[in-house]
DNA sequence: CAAAATTCTTGGAGCGCTCCAAAAAATGGT
DNA sequence: ACCATTTTTTGGAGCGCTCCAAGAATTTTG
């Protein structure tokens, strides 16, 4: 690769006007200018290595986003809420005129992908691990953390997912619904796990705070109606695992509602529905999460728990972008009522 | 910010040993190795600044994705063909460990957007700009362009857009239909344009190899069935807008069949339908292109002629990655019959 | 036509790091 | 105690660039 000296070499000319001509052309006289382009072309020298120029003015223009969990990128790109975060982050970078970067890590590399991430700063999907945290304090690059308990020094966003989570279950109490099933999120990878009502170690504090304040939530809103989230089945599925919709309606088959923790569960819940011929909200009730722009395309439409996953990932890279005084925003949910939930029938199926 | 040079004054040792520590600390006493390590985190040094270590081993362990012609990342983002595509892309960058960047570039920078991406090769989205391609050779990185026709000497991936139009009018024309419309992408923002037969300048062979073959396959394919393509209103619509439907109809309300580009643009066109009644495929057909996710979930599912959008993603990211001699891939397509073809009504609406 | 003003070009310094050959220190053998 | 090994540590070189103060060339002015 040719670099600025030799083009400059070539040309009879110093580093330095080769630079300037591809730098502020204005400052180098025509023909020198067109001689040292010439030498340039010959060479195939391509323009000043970004390399270089990094080093001397140390900005990337660049912000990293991590998935979050132990999550590939992929993973994001594949979940319709990981989608709409990823496009809220995009519209703050396109308006910002930065590149975003989708930062690979798998559980071993994520520390040193933190350390290593050629990004201004960055955006940490949840996580329960506080190492990572740790790990982006070090790097002393201004960045957030999404749906995660981080303390006051921290830059954070989450939604309120308990306030959330409650109103998913009073919406379905108030229709008189009795028998529930909870789709909770399985944070390895691996097949559903039923934890079935009365067995040991149900995954309650499982140590991601997204999932404890909703099931937290949830045990609220049913304790509202004198039900105990302890009589609940809940499996544990890994985010788009397509077999959760067999495992729930196999092993709690007198629900007449189904809570879930995201748009993707529950559609994968309805997709079930569909191959089984069980009807939603005629047999069961189901009830999405995140309020994505899928949920409302399913048949039938999915009532569900919205957020502005959109504006959250808009916001977020703009707390990055603007590197302010940390803070912890609290986002409002907002229970959407379509048509995936009504009153049980009498009869179950 | 603190330097290895810093940190080793600090703890009374050398540059050298500093790094060592952080990269090879097996190399260094334990002893040594902790006095090291406290003074770098008294002087808050999180670990060697990747700028350095870029300059000096010049790998940025990333590649680059920049947009079809002047769409912005979120525009990308927000479309499902985008979606699969960066996904298809994504999926390659986890198994290589590498990470993929969103590079931003308006009309106006992103020929300095491709000199200066921290990337070690990028795919372009398919462009009508010759000035690119020559902008992405100047940077001698490995690179593949999307759905254009750019010559031998460049990798390229692009579907067979011309058999795939052909096999949706014949499909159309085979169950009967003489009135179409066709849906054409618009590439400068703006609203719909609607091109009536007989009208002067019609958009055939803008420029734009992607939209010229399926026009062209379109006009084939109609020519089979006696028709000409002349006598077709063709509405040029940015994508996503959704406005598109609207004027499809409003301009166009004899056509009983409407050919779109992209399964996007199908997707607005069956929700103006439910928006004015009109049912689909009852009162008109709708054909979308690309096949994605969101063409099978549709009200009624789309009828589309399919490519595999990840697996170019994946394709084009190992091109990319793998840097061998330059090939022109073209993918097959496939028409996807659904439910939002049908024959057309005897009497229209 | 020399001096002053202006325009253009130069090359040293330095960005932070890693590599590596060589020096220094520690260890081992006799 | 001494020399030969082995283990650790050192610091120069160099990655490619931009900045900038200073020097060179050119143009303008009196």
């Amino acid at each position: 690769m040719p670099t600025l000296a030799d083009v400059g070499k070539a040309a009879g000319v110093s580093r330095g006007t080769v630079s300037n001509v591809f730098n502020r052309p204005e400052l180098v006289r025509p023909e020198l200018r067109q001689r040292v382009e010439a030498a340039a072309r010959a060479l195939g020298f391509g323009g000043p290595d970004p390399k270089g120029r990094l080093l001397r003015d140390g900005k990337f223009n660049a912000i990293g986003f991590m998935p979050p969990g132990a999550y590939a990128i992929a993973e994001v790109m594949r979940s319709p809420y990981g989608r709409e975060l990823v496009l809220g982050v995009s519209l703050a970078c396109d308006e910002a005129g930065t590149t975003l970067s989708l930062v690979n890590g798998t559980d071993n590399t994520r520390f040193a992908s933190i350390r290593e991430a050629l990004v201004d700063g960055f955006i940490l999907g949840h996580s329960g691990d506080i190492g990572l945290i740790t790990s982006a304090q070090r790097r002393r690059l201004p960045f957030v953390i999404l749906e995660s308990d981080a303390g006051p020094d921290i830059n954070s966003i989450k939604i309120d997912g308990r306030r959330g989570a409650v109103a998913a279950v009073r919406h379905l109490t108030g229709l008189g619904h009795r028998h529930f099933a909870i789709l909770s999120i399985r944070r390895t990878p691996g097949p559903p796990i039923v934890h079935m009502p009365g067995q040991a170690k149900r995954p309650l504090l499982a140590g991601f705070s997204l999932d404890d304040e909703r099931l937290d939530g949830f045990k609220q809103g049913l304790a509202e109606a004198n039900l105990s989230i302890d009589d609940v089945p809940i499996i544990e599925t890994t985010p788009g695992d397509p077999s959760a919709g067999a495992v729930v309606f196999d092993s709690v088959p007198e629900a007449t509602a189904i809570l879930t923790m995201s748009d993707w569960q529950a559609i994968t819940i309805l997709d079930e529905a569909v191959c089984r011929g069980i009807e939603v909200p005629g047999h069961v009730s189901v009830i999405g999460f995140d309020g994505t722009a899928e949920s409302a395309r399913t048949t039938p439409p999915l009532t569900t728990v919205a957020q502005d996953v959109i504006g959250k990932g808009r916001l977020a890279a703009r707390m990055v972008l603007d590197n302010q005084p940390p803070r912890q925003v609290v986002l409002p949910v907002e229970l959407v009522v379509r048509a995936s939930t009504a009153a049980p029938r009498a009869k179950i199926r």
